[in-house]
DNA sequence: GCCAACGTTGGC
DNA sequence: GCCAACGTTGGC
């Protein structure tokens, strides 16, 4: 059974585990560790297929904005650091015997060109349905239409659309 | 730092 | 089952 390629959106915090640290960790590839939420558990657990693309969002940060691609390498799995007292999100709820939560791993495949801004997703035709964009929105894993992601990474990947001036660096 | 929106918990 | 209290997320 084939299935067509779904598209998601991932949030993280620059100064937590950002895209630089992503891109500099072995195989460019790391584990989607800590989603503490059940919708986005879900998606992790069901809905989250090998070759799947995945936008990689920087939230709480300045800009918050997209910064580029990755691609699910591995399926939907137990989330171990529930099950360790030591670390952050630990959950003594969850059994090593029936996981209460799930993690993926996740390549990066293709940074953006320029990232794509909060602000200026907001202003883009077309997108206006984006999880993101809705007022209130807090899912930290977010499933994205082929249609937004077509928009979303024309922009990321057109160097020439840039809406700001040349950021340094 | 502020605060709105949201999810979870727990008393009843 | 309802809902107030609380903690967290995340934009501004």
């Amino acid at each position: 059974m084939t299935r067509e390629r779904h598209y998601w959106l991932v949030k993280s915090e620059a100064d937590g585990f950002s895209w630089n640290d992503l891109w500099k960790s072995p195989k460019r590839t790391t584990f989607w560790d800590g989603v503490r939420n059940y919708q986005a558990r879900n998606m992790l657990r069901d809905d989250f297929k090998k070759g799947d693309l995945v936008f990689f969002y920087h939230s709480n940060s300045d800009p918050n904005e997209i910064v580029g691609v990755c691609e699910v390498v591995r399926e939907g799995y137990a989330d171990h650091t529930a099950f360790d007292p030591g670390e952050q999100h630990f959950d003594a709820k969850s059994d090593p015997d029936r996981p209460t939560w799930y993690m993926v791993d996740l390549r990066a495949k293709e940074a953006f060109k320029r990232p794509v801004t909060l602000a200026e997703l907001r202003k883009v035709p077309g997108l206006e349905k984006m999880e993101l964009l809705r007022k209130g929105s807090r899912l930290s894993v977010q499933p994205v239409s082929k249609k937004e992601w077509e928009i979303v990474y024309e922009l990321g990947m057109d160097g020439e659309r840039a809406a700001s001036p040349a950021r340094g660096r």
